[in-house]
DNA sequence: ACATTATGCAACTAAATGGTTGCATGTCAA
DNA sequence: TTGACATGCAACCATTTAGTTGCATAATGT
């Protein structure tokens, strides 16, 4: 609980796990069958995203019967928010400030060598 | 410019990658040099690495001589935040008590199978 | 001019990742 | 009880990734 923001940045790195969170968005408390379909890879592809999503904490389960229900955890969303990404908006503007000046400063040596063919 | 989404989620999901985005929002506008200071990997590993954040652009260059200096680019963190954050934030409250309700309806048949040795 | 400094590029390796297939197991319904 | 259904587990493969080392190049200071 300390520290798997790591665990829940890389659940976030692939685009079908990204989908998943989508689907479960749009339509929470779906079963591993609903979330295969229309998905382009295997149930097993499907099974394996949703364990590193389980392994955030981004998705919580519950059996009923043979069936396995999904829920989307928003907490996790939200720390990152609060612990990564707030600090990065807060000086946004600041930020883009500072290189703006920092591109006035040097208005001759423009990426000399970063054009070089 | 329209989806590199998938870009930015990538280079967000390394460790490494995050540290060097907190480093230059401590210190904006450190060269190559500056930022492989005190960490555990070689420079090349750390040009890799700022490749990708380049390529994410959520890293800006600029060349002053020899010096390669990095500037943090905050926009596509602030898109990140609007385009997928926002939306789940916006109904955490409302997915937490969905999940909770659901827990309530099956107060006997909770996790049969997930436990099972 | 020369040594030093700041960086890039390429080749290589090890490990992680994303995907598959095959088979096993528990649950439901007839 | 039996067959169909929903899912899990394990082995395997291909690709990507993260890291290394070695050498090349351009700018700087003396």
């Amino acid at each position: 609980m300390t520290d798997d923001m790591n665990a829940v940045f890389k659940a976030l790195a692939d685009p079908h796990r990204r989908e998943l969170l989508d689907r479960l968005h749009a339509h929470n408390g779906q079963t591993l069958g609903d979330l295969c379909e229309r998905m382009s890879i295997s149930r097993q592809g499907v099974t394996k995203h949703i364990a590193l999503l389980e392994a955030a904490n981004l998705v919580v389960v519950m059996w009923q019967g043979r069936e396995k229900l999904h829920y989307l955890n928003p907490v996790p969303i939200q720390q990152i928010h609060e612990r990564w990404i707030g600090k990065f908006e807060r000086d946004r503007l600041q930020a883009l400030e500072t290189l703006t000046r920092a591109l006035e400063e040097q208005p001759d040596e423009q990426s000399e060598r970063g054009s070089k063919k």
